[in-house]
DNA sequence: CAGTGGTCTAGACCACTTA
DNA sequence: AAGTGGTCTAGACCACTGA
């Protein structure tokens, strides 16, 4: 515990408003947290949370990326999708499969799985350069309250391998999100798989990992 | 642009340090950024920061999890440890290698490189409980400054997958971090290749990813 | 120059925790 | 009851921006 609010307004001549700013700062940065009639405390290391903040020459939104977009359309839901998504099976789902470009030449293989809106319009350039999340939203026309994302290795298999430019069994990263909306029932679900030779998400990270 | 600060302290009849702390709120949660002279506006949405919230479930530091410590010693750093640690060549390094368990079975396998500091005692619990940038930071005597992530693809080579007990060609989910200190120079490098078909990293994101 | 946000003062009342 | 942090008032001066 450090000491409180007012012994530090005491021991340095200022007031009460400009040394809680001073406690914020610190408190941003993860250093202490307050708590109310109890005081404020250095914090243990978290693990549990870490903010990965993303170079701008990241393959995604980067200067040589570019996406070709493979097709849209109204499919009926494969039971995997469905089940996903919690619907029942065959219903008629929104499928968008996009490939990311970096430099002309293809390093990942996206997939969208959306809950259709009957004449709800699809916005070309949405799909183009929105985000799964942001898309989702505007789509359903309305916020998606949280999106879990999972990160996972695989070997490519002979269809994505083909698509990506490569041969099968190489490395993938698979990027899977799922937007959730009010009461968690799934909005989307996305799959990315990246060519594992030509992509790696790098980061600075605040808080551990391990 | 959204109005000035004194607008809404017009309008609400409220003091300006009170519209601050509602501004603030905005700011933290990303919907709104402030620029001194110019005004407050309206975020785009930002693409390059992600927080993930691991669940507590996660592998590591979880409950079934456990650490085998493989080996830990005094080294002579081999020409990749060296270039990226930014060393002379046959610089001595601290080595660490370490299994890491999840119901008795191993999921991951980690190398750690820390540029040796004479004198300097190791303590095993540390190693065996300390997040890499935590343990950096208590070798050196330093605080690290920042630490940068690589989260890749990879195939198993032939030794990761004995030690996995798996098979050379599966898919491993590679994860690196570079700890930097001061001026950013390097301090530590920890590679962790984890079993792609028993490891995924899942977690809640504020922000956009793609 | 007027308008913006950033910082600071010197108070005040409140909800909560702990002894 | 004493101490903690959370919130708010009613001012003030400053650095910066853009017309």
């Amino acid at each position: 515990m450090i000491p409180g609010e007012s012994q530090f307004c005491i021991q340095y001549g200022i007031t009460r408003m400009t040394v809680r700013q001073g406690l914020r700062l610190l408190a941003e940065e993860g250093m202490i947290e307050s708590f109310r009639g109890k005081g404020t405390f250095v914090t243990r290391p978290r693990y549990n949370e870490l903010t990965l903040e993303l170079p701008d020459s990241q393959p995604v939104s980067s200067e040589g990326a570019n996406v070709k977009l493979l097709g849209v359309g109204v499919v009926i839901a494969n039971n995997e999708v469905a089940s996903i998504l919690k619907l029942r099976s065959r219903t008629k789902i929104l499928q968008i499969r996009k490939l990311l470009l970096l430099n002309s030449r293809p390093v990942a293989f996206d997939r969208r799985f959306i809950i259709y809106r009957k004449g709800q319009p699809v916005i070309e350039k949405e799909i183009h350069y929105a985000a799964f999340p942001e898309f989702v939203s505007k789509h359903m026309g309305l916020t998606a309250s949280r999106n879990q994302v999972t990160f996972s290795a695989v070997n490519l298999d002979e269809e994505t391998a083909r698509t990506l430019g490569t041969s099968a069994g190489k490395p993938g990263l698979r990027i899977e999100q799922l937007v959730l909306g009010g009461e968690d029932q799934p909005l989307g679900w996305s799959v990315m798989i990246c060519d594992g030779e030509r992509y790696r998400l790098q980061a600075i990270t605040k808080g551990f990992f391990e």
